[in-house]
DNA sequence: TCTGGGGTCCTATAGCCT
DNA sequence: TCTGAGGCTATAGGACCC
């Protein structure tokens, strides 16, 4: 008798999303503590020093203007702007930003999604206000509170509302509504699109698709043979801006690593055993810290070639024992041909088991 | 010449079982 | 007893994200 009115209810109803990305975060907060770095070229990466090995995790607007951006090396950016200033990266300094950001995000709503430091996914489909003016008061807050920007998309969904807080940078404000995909989104290359990255892009550029209003014109029998069936479905939906995912407020690690990249390659055995060794305690000693025991332990090396090779054991019963995980890793290497010089060596523990 | 470190998810393949 | 078809699990590699 009530299911009338119920299902209508159910199928008008309509989801608002926040995406909130904060502006060049990591070189933000160091110009915020540094005053004197403020509209200077600022490069936050590796451990500061542009002559090692490391990339880029933040550069500031200043810096960009040099071509410097994120992922790129250490070395390529000194190059670019030897003039910048380089700093190693503080995950606890930008950890504190951070909760500081995501409290001021609870206070609107308990639905918060965080996605890494400086990004977050709210949902306030439940607050009877304006969208638009929820946004405005979190940005005013966040900046009265921590004297930082961020950008702030607004959508049905998180898809949209990630490619909306993209649109304008930094310090911008965009809605995307069900009605205007087809002439905010569909003229963005497939690239803005979450989960395409250089190797999908190049591989629908050959095809002769660009846009992703190009992506949504296959169809999806097309986009099944050509991408698989859980990544074709995936395109065929994210290009015309469906997206039923709900927000993620509390997840569970499925695996803890740890691996490093020598300054040098290396071909000496025993300074990879020995580098290994150290891996296994550190990791072992997170797991053991959260609460977790290990089923499967697996064995990285990148050889100077860039070629990466993994080795995996699973174990018969869960285990803490890093002795125990030791054994297990080390058997893992010794299956590993180390003929050529050793760039990388890395330890990662996966079906975790509380 | 260069290409970090922490993750997640997907695919192909191989072995085993029914 | 032979031959497959599936299902399941482990493994290895790779794309992608921040």
């Amino acid at each position: 008798m009530f299911t009338f009115a119920f299902s209508c209810d159910i199928v008008s109803f309509m989801r608002r999303i926040l995406h909130i990305d904060m502006d060049a975060f990591f070189a933000s907060v160091e110009q915020k503590r540094h005053p004197e770095l403020m509209g200077k070229p600022v490069v936050v990466g590796g451990d500061g020093d542009p002559t090692k090995r490391g990339v880029v995790s933040t550069a500031s607007y200043e810096a960009r203007k040099f071509g410097i951006h994120s992922a790129m090396p250490l070395r390529t950016a000194y190059r670019l702007c030897p003039k910048a200033v380089f700093l190693p990266v503080d995950y606890e300094e930008y950890s504190r930003a951070s909760e500081r950001i995501k409290g001021i995000l609870r206070e609107f709503s308990p639905i918060l999604e965080e996605s890494g430091l400086d990004e977050a996914f709210l949902d306030i489909s439940q607050i009877d206000r304006e969208p638009e003016e929820i946004a405005m008061e979190i940005k005013r807050r966040i900046k009265d509170e921590t004297g930082l920007t961020c950008s702030i998309g607004i959508a049905p969904n998180k898809l949209l509302a990630k490619i909306a807080s993209d649109m304008q940078k930094p310090n911008g404000l965009t809605i995307i509504g069900e009605g205007n995909i087809e002439t905010h989104v569909w003229q963005l290359p497939v690239r803005k699109l979450w989960g395409v990255g250089p190797k999908t892009e190049a591989h629908l550029k050959a095809m002769g698709i660009n846009t992703i209003g190009e992506l949504a014109s296959i169809s999806l029998d097309n986009l099944i043979e050509w991408f698989g069936k859980s990544y074709g479905r995936y395109l065929y939906e994210a290009s015309k801006g469906i997206d039923e995912s709900p927000l993620i407020t509390h997840w569970e690690p499925k695996s803890m690593s740890r691996e490093i990249t020598f300054q040098n390659d290396i071909s000496n055995y025993q300074v990879i055993a020995k580098t290994l060794a150290e891996l296994i305690k550190e990791v072992a000693s997170n797991m053991e810290e959260a609460g977790y025991k290990v089923k499967t332990i697996t064995v990285k090396v990148r050889f100077n070639d860039f070629k990466t090779h993994t080795r995996a054991k699973t174990l018969p019963q869960p285990t803490d024992s890093s002795e125990e995980i030791k054994k297990a890793a080390f058997d893992c290497l010794g299956r590993i041909n180390l003929k050529k010089k050793v760039r990388l060596i890395g330890i990662r523990l996966s079906k975790l088991q509380i």
